[in-house]
DNA sequence: TACATTACATACCGAGCGGTATGGATGTGT
DNA sequence: ACACATCCATACCGCTCGGTATGTAATGTA
């Protein structure tokens, strides 16, 4: 066991996610092709069908086992973890086109990606996709809830369509810069998305007015 | 030439443009198969054939003449020949969801399913794609641009990236409601970015307030 | 050490795809 | 009426796809 034995499943699998993650990010996962994968991995289809029964398996697990995760690192875990969710909503808003890859730019979003290709045609990828789009918009709703407690958010504001409509648009403009190839038009659209979120916070709560970054 | 000649090459064209368009609406382009077209209009591969080059062409031919025409006569063209273009674009995002099938809920926006899917794969599909779009952010613009010199939105609103979000964040919604499979959740959204606009207008002007729909 | 199970590699298959070559029917200009 | 281009139908091709059947080497178990 100890002397790295030549058969490692887990890491086979671990691998071919990955993999089967950048295929399908940039294709579309219709157009990914199994063959592709393998070539990428250097592996050969015994290895993949062993661990995934079909095609279709594969893509949900990577929906589950990378998409989620990563979303979960990058977004939902600081906004469930952060003790000021407003302030860290906002930060996220202004700097996420920092911590992603430069190229995530020209490929969108991965679950907006597959949300849009899969959901009409498979009604599993349509929960999946769902389940992980709603744990984004609770995230969001949960921050602006406690947000609202702690007296920066109007209390007029309604957390839960507000927070969908958030998402929504978040998605919106990933995606619409990912058409216009334009690192521009993301800054662009992030920034009024920034904007709309400011406003809903409460009217003496301007401490945070202009921390958006310069530009 | 009166008696309906059984040969019309224009109709021909045209119908198979449309039965293209239905196909690539529901399956995406890639997707999208050239034998059903053909099998659901009712001629062959010689008829397709004849009038567009290749599936690539066909594609291109049907974002112009049948996307773009379909979006300028429901939100273009009204919005460039109001004169309250303000109160147009917030009455259209309104009641977009009477104007339109009730299935294109499940089936998205034709222009953004190709722009998410096709963007990152062909050069040429990006460039229409964006054309398209360009023209819906530019009606906009131009909306909240002669909102402004009506005084009905206020003088600090930048028009430019106004529009782009906008028109993004209206995709988003579409595209979210889309993979929710729910109408609720697309007039929910699209509430919102009701709300939205609405903000960007002058204090004044409170005239159109409470004219969203009840509910 | 003997054996069963897991973890892969290799070769192969049917199906559906976009595209083409060819031929015939229809309209058009002269 | 004749030549010709347009319009469309039929048959076919090469390719790639997801998936499978089979064999084999490594690993866990007794």
């Amino acid at each position: 066991m100890y002397p790295m034995s030549t058969k490692q499943p887990d890491l086979t699998r671990e691998k071919i996610l990955q993999f089967a993650f950048c295929e399908i990010h940039r294709k579309g996962f219709q157009a990914a092709s199994i063959t592709n994968i393998l070539q990428d991995t250097g592996m050969t289809k015994g290895a993949l069908y062993h661990h995934f029964p079909t095609k279709q398996a594969l893509g949900l697990a990577v929906i589950d086992e990378v998409i989620k995760k990563r979303l979960d690192a990058l977004i939902f875990r600081p906004l469930r973890e952060s003790e000021r969710p407003v302030e860290t909503l906002l930060e996220i808003i202004a700097t996420i086109d920092q911590k992603v890859p430069s190229e995530y730019v020209m490929l969108g979003c991965p679950l907006n990606n597959l949300m849009q290709e899969m959901s009409a045609l498979d009604e599993l990828f349509q929960a999946r996709l769902s389940a992980v789009f709603g744990l984004w918009q609770q995230a969001i709703e949960d921050a602006l809830t406690r947000g609202q407690k702690q007296g920066v958010i109007r209390p007029d504001v309604d957390c839960q369509p507000t927070a969908l409509f958030i998402a929504s648009a978040w998605e919106g403009c990933i995606g619409i810069a990912k058409n216009m190839r334009s690192p521009e038009v993301f800054a662009s659209c992030m920034k009024q998305l920034h904007g709309y979120v400011r406003g809903l916070q409460s009217e003496p709560a301007v401490a945070t007015q202009e921390q958006y970054k310069g530009g």
